[in-house]
DNA sequence: AGCCTTTGACCAGCG
DNA sequence: TCGCTGGTCAAAGGC
């Protein structure tokens, strides 16, 4: 760490300095254990069911949102899921379903591409009190609209305190490669950059989305706490590291991700952190001690090339090469002076496979028997299986001629492909899956009854549990949230005001910001 | 010995 | 053409 804050002195060149960014210091919160194995009843699902004591992918994020007081680092949280019994039905498709969603929400073809095609059009946020401000112009639709919110489901009833909360993954697009500006997005004061809590969607391309859950999961083992609400005016959204944050690592040292976004099929950017490995006796809320300039464990070797201070970016650009031989796959990594990976591009695709065999060093695992390395191989496993056939479905996006040139496949790319399609495949896809699965789940598809609305959910339900669902939306509502009513599909929100009635109104001082209102999950229904 | 990181230099694209 | 910038090379050194 010290090592990458001195060697990153600033640049002799002059680069205009980025605007001061908010940002928001934690303090050290309860013990990893207790967020762990204390789920306690503020668990909300993301779809309003509640996972109970088998979170999930969906749990994870739900539980950003659940969490009313204390924020829960979302380390926690994945901590949480690879520890549940339920953590063996971590739908390993899920992430890709995201990917495929959000792909398949970009059918506007706007180009400006945003995850609020798949967000509620009334997300109701709920905030205790203010914890941050937003840059002016940033209305918490639109953070919620944000690609860093791309896992939140409609009627997921979000509390901003997922803001404070260590975030994990978040992307951006800058630079040359992905300068989509969104209106919105403009709108927001220069240089500020949005950082939320990002579940990894999309992974690189070699790389599965188990194996980008995975290294989420490792990084499950870092309780960071910090986490930037910025807005960048060039990208749909971007990592913003911690330049201060309040450390509380609950585990043992050492490396890993974090990720991110923009999704690329072959190429994918993904932003991630260092995570730690962590030992179950060992949770307590500590310094962390990152170890730096480590390559992302992403189950593959990287040699680093390069490292590049880049304009626009106050943090330091590395460049890897995966070091299997005619391994075209590279990948760019911005780090925070304090060893957060605050962003990784993908570069290309694996011809090969990981490496069964991880390396010792790459973790920097403490005990050999770290989440990190029990993730890598889950990922591994699943790279191998159906998924594979997922991904190379997802392949079939049309990239743009730039992004065909850099491997990169942004969610703007992928707006004009037959999304329903795609779609089709990787349910296809996933289909064939639990013909292997011994624990089926169970597939319901709803479709928004709103004429001309063609916002589809996909729920999941595993058999053993009825209780562990995972909604993944598709689409974007074209028309408002109907006129608030009782429904008992409105669970997510009776859910949530249950655990935070108090929080029923968002303040965050914009004039943005809508009028709060819950979706009506009711409106979905099977067709 | 092999692999990796570091880091200054070089190159290519772009305005 | 020139300067800026991002990306890459490659030598040196460390582990």
């Amino acid at each position: 760490m010290a090592e990458n804050e001195q060697q990153q002195s600033p640049p002799s060149k002059t680069s205009t300095p980025p605007p001061p960014r908010p940002t928001i210091t934690l303090p050290p919160r309860a013990s990893f254990a207790e967020a762990f194995f204390n789920n306690g009843p503020g668990t909300v699902s993301a779809t309003g069911l509640g996972f109970g004591f088998s979170p999930g992918p969906m749990t994870l994020v739900s539980n950003l949102f659940s969490d009313s007081d204390d924020c829960k680092s979302f380390s926690q949280l994945l901590a949480g899921a690879m520890a549940s019994p339920a953590a063996g039905q971590l739908r390993p498709n899920f992430l890709e379903q995201q990917l495929e969603r959000s792909s398949a929400d970009d059918a506007g073809g706007d180009g400006d591409f945003r995850f609020k095609q798949s967000r509620p059009t009334g997300l109701m946020i709920t905030q205790p009190q203010p914890i941050f401000s937003l840059p002016p112009g940033l209305s918490p639709a639109t953070l919620l609209e944000s690609p860093g919110m791309g896992l939140l489901s409609p009627g997921q009833v979000i509390s901003p305190n997922i803001l404070k909360c260590p975030a994990l993954v978040t992307t951006t697009t800058n630079g040359r490669e992905g300068n989509k500006k969104s209106p919105l997005v403009n709108s927001i004061s220069d240089e500020a950059k949005l950082n939320v809590a990002y579940v990894i969607l999309f992974s690189p391309f070699g790389m599965t989305h188990q194996q980008a859950l995975a290294q989420v999961t490792a990084q499950a083992a870092q309780a960071q706490s910090h986490l930037h609400i910025q807005a960048d005016h060039s990208s749909s959204l971007s990592s913003a590291p911690g330049t201060s944050m309040t450390q509380i690592s609950s585990f043992t040292a050492s490396t890993t991700t974090q990720q991110q976004m923009p999704l690329s099929v072959s190429d994918s950017r993904l932003a991630m952190k260092e995570s730690s490995d962590f030992s179950h006796s060992n949770q307590r809320s500590q310094p962390s001690s990152f170890t730096v300039d480590k390559p992302v464990d992403d189950s593959y070797n990287w040699r680093k090339y390069g490292q590049k201070q880049v304009k626009g970016s106050e943090f330091p650009r590395s460049y890897y090469k995966c070091t299997h031989p005619n391994c075209p796959v590279k990948k760019k990594v911005e780090r925070s002076q304090d060893g957060q990976v605050t962003e990784i591009i993908y570069k290309g695709q694996h011809n090969h496979q990981p490496p069964t065999s991880k390396r010792a060093k790459d973790t920097g695992s403490l005990n050999g028997n770290s989440n990190n390395q029990g993730s890598s191989e889950l990922a591994s496993q699943y790279q191998s299986g159906n998924l594979n056939r997922l991904k190379e479905g997802l392949s079939g996006y049309r990239m743009s001629k730039k992004d065909q040139e850099s491997s990169q496949v942004t969610p703007e790319n992928l707006s004009g492909t037959s999304d329903s399609e795609e779609v089709d495949d990787a349910e296809t896809a996933m289909d064939g899956k639990d013909e292997d699965e011994p624990d089926a789940k169970r597939r319901s598809y709803y479709k928004c009854t709103t004429p001309g609305c063609n916002v589809r959910k996909h729920v999941e339900r595993a058999s053993t549990d009825p209780k562990a669902v995972i909604t993944t939306y598709e689409g974007k509502h074209n028309h408002d949230v109907p006129a608030a009513k009782t429904s008992s599909h409105n669970t997510a929100n009776a859910n949530a005001s249950q655990i935070k009635p108090q929080n029923a109104k968002t303040d965050f001082g914009n004039n943005n910001q809508q009028p709060i209102a819950r979706l009506q999950l009711k409106e979905e229904r099977l067709t």
